[in-house]
DNA sequence: CGTTGTGTTGATATTAATCAACAAGTGTGG
DNA sequence: CCACACTTGTTGATTAATATCAACACAACG
């Protein structure tokens, strides 16, 4: 079957799913704008000029701890991640902190209403990321209907994100707020499946849970401010959950998940 | 200035501000697919044949307590709220239940990733309300461009508002959660400023803060469910900013909002 | 080799939840 | 009209979960 192509050459898809960045892309050959591999926005203009759209993009490198976006100023420019993980929060006057999310590459911030930033965006490690003046994108838009309903897709799937975190922080304990987190934290990244077991097999097959490995590149300080807990009991819950065998902690920033089930259950609220 | 029309005779306005619902509307005639005087999709059916579109809603009314749309059902169908006002839920297997949002007037449901509603909807009292097929609405938007602007202008504005809330249920005491609250449903209502006192007006001006009502249409355990708390709690805090004078209570469900700049500040976590 | 940042663990405090009783309002039926 | 059940809201006593305060372990780094 044939791929689309944008004319220029390299072919173009486009897929989002639940939780996962939507990712409008893109062969094998670096975005015209940015020059970089990852997914953009750049690639959807399909069939267009892209000499036309060639300031559309500035492509930036963001060093580790970076504040690149502030909450309540004008929200001037969108955000595309390329690359590193960003935390989004918001603030209160005395200090206290509540991360609303984490960006990874393909994300896309501050499509944000009355012209405000409502979060802050902070770079957690090295940040590569482009940014698209509000009139370019008010242009392109026009330009790309498209893109409209892929951005109204996008934006649905964080509204359901930040419900069901809603949902979270309203009424779940500790134990299972970790549990959610290490668990989404898990569906992000490709899962592996074991290899499969000789067949035909002797015997029944011994019951065994997959075990997944997640690598968590923030800190407890923002695991602690994105479950609206501190950073005591975050660290106290992963030592429960160690002492109970539902997870082994390897290092601080390596999880195992030895027990899905039971954690899939303990998310949900079951026990 | 002359209003655009629909071919129809009747005077078409669009407008919409942050948390409050997008009124596609309508002059003074009745909807003519659901014979309601109230803000309607349909409405946005600018210069559209409406008979080809006549089918698209089927009015109802639903009558207090009944649950009209189940959290995980396949997302058939959206819902437009014409009448009252909905609570929109999320549970847990052991009856936890937290509150998403309250939809009045206006407000559109359903729209939802997967095609799975993500949370439950009730009407807290008599509700009517139009159903909008999928697949309906996947024609209507097809040859309504204009309508998918519309839509992610308010979803976006939705997850601001869940934004919000994350905060508040991360990050704020239940003092400043129920100040956030009461001034929130202060802003849905317009604001009625007092008369102005005669001027040029002898002596300084007496310093006084404005007074303002709020009527809340749900019940304690619905604003326990939707702020993270308990009844109890609840009401003891209702108790607690009354004897501090910042509320009156005539009736447990009329407030009126005595020191509206203290009850701000602490909405905004500042002491 | 000290310094700093990050994570862990212990002791105690505090907020809000839980358990319990009761008051006020509403509707029903005798 | 009153007795009754039922719902909703309030208030008090106690408990439990998590926050706060504090000490320390460990690795990274200049």
């Amino acid at each position: 079957m044939a791929m689309p192509t944008n004319g220029s050459g390299f072919a173009v898809r486009a897929f989002a799913t639940r939780n996962a960045p939507l990712v409008i892309h893109a062969g094998t050959d670096p975005c015209r704008l940015c020059e970089s591999r990852h997914a953009s926005i750049c690639d959807a203009v399909e069939g267009k000029d892209l000499a036309r759209l060639a300031d559309l993009a500035v492509p930036a490198r963001v060093p580790a701890a970076k504040v690149f976006l502030i909450e309540g100023d004008p929200a001037d420019s969108l955000v595309n991640i390329r690359n590193g993980v960003a935390r989004l929060f918001k603030s209160l006057p005395d200090g206290r902190r509540q991360l609303v999310g984490f960006a990874g590459p393909g994300h896309f911030l501050g499509l944000s209403p009355a012209g405000r930033y409502v979060y802050s965006a902070e770079a957690i490690g090295p940040v590569e990321l482009c940014r698209y003046s509000r009139s370019r994108m008010a242009a392109l838009l026009a330009d790309l209907p498209a893109l409209e309903g892929r951005l109204l897709e996008r934006v649905a799937n964080e509204l359901a994100t930040a419900q069901e975190q809603i949902l979270l922080l309203g009424r779940k304990t500790a134990r299972e707020r970790l549990a959610t987190f290490l668990l989404a934290r898990a569906a992000l990244h490709p899962f592996v499946p074991p290899l499969p077991r000789p067949w035909p097999c002797p015997g029944p097959a011994p019951v065994r849970e997959l075990v997944q490995t997640v690598v968590l590149p923030m800190t407890r300080q923002d695991i602690a401010d994105y479950l609206g807990l501190t950073i005591e009991t975050v660290s106290r819950t992963f030592g429960a959950l160690k002492r109970d065998d539902l997870i082994a902690l390897p290092r601080p920033d390596t999880v195992l998940l030895l027990a899905l089930t039971h954690l899939a259950e303990m998310a949900a609220g079951e026990n």
